[in-house]
DNA sequence: GTTGATGCAAAATTTTTGCAAGATG
DNA sequence: CATCTTGCAAAAATTTTGCATCAAC
């Protein structure tokens, strides 16, 4: 993971430095969807140092690298997710009752996405699917 | 439109106000995702006395009528569209290189989201799928 | 008339930026 | 040691709220 993210940095000239490994090892480590104050205070338990405004320019940065991802899930601020696994691409299911989010991948649905993207005369560079349900229930 | 938007805001015991048929129209002739910045400019034209925090107070109560949607496309702020319209349910494609949204719907992907939903046991209420492209290259 | 909605200004929230000091390659 | 990055504090951008006034029902 360190490994990836230093050479990810190098590639793009970017320096490797204590709050890049740390922000981007704690949004790897996280499997919640953490927004940017809680990426901080995550951060901030292992070094007092970091500031908010370094996680705000690193998450950033770290994005732009794609190593990892935003989501906007209804909530008025972003929430980050490494990309570097061996299985990442996924989608996310929202369950508006609990809020609990799901994570799914699904093989016909990325080339549907990818035939109505070329039908269009595009190639996807990014892409963001989320369903909001309600669980099934048996009578209603 | 207005007639729908009175009814719906009836409906749920809202009083149809000026600032609201104007906010609601105002979204229903747009179809480039106004942001509510751009939303209050428009409103302001045909009513100067209408203010920001009523644009935000109205399309809160509009997207929670389901009139309208609001989504989140990499900016920062919220941008909506109606949802009141024959053939509305669709979703976005974004070009990267320019930064215009045009809008698609497909049979199959809806179908093929139902379904991912349900074999989780789910039901979709509500969605979001947009797709960042670039344009394609016959050499690349 | 009551109740809910508006406008204003002020605050809250989220994110960005300027700049001096510090760390990296 | 030149350049990029950080931390801090301050600002910007977006959205929300308190409250007196006003409008809808």
């Amino acid at each position: 993971m360190d490994a990836i993210v230093e050479e990810l940095c190098r590639s793009k000239g970017l320096k490797i430095t204590r709050p890049r490994k740390l922000v981007a090892r704690i949004i790897a480590e996280s499997d919640d969807h953490p927004d940017a104050e809680e990426v901080y205070r995550r951060a901030s338990e292992e070094d007092p140092r970091i500031s908010l405004a370094t996680v705000y320019r690193t998450v950033r940065i770290l994005e732009e690298a794609k190593i990892i991802e935003s989501h906007h899930f209804g909530d008025g601020r972003a929430r980050y997710e490494c990309t570097i696994a061996p299985e990442h691409h996924h989608h996310h299911i929202i369950d508006v009752t609990t809020g609990n989010v799901i994570e799914f991948s699904d093989d016909i649905l990325e080339s549907v996405k990818r035939k109505i993207a070329q039908d269009h005369g595009f190639e996807i560079v990014g892409e963001r699917l989320e369903l909001y349900c309600k669980p099934l229930t048996n009578n209603e």
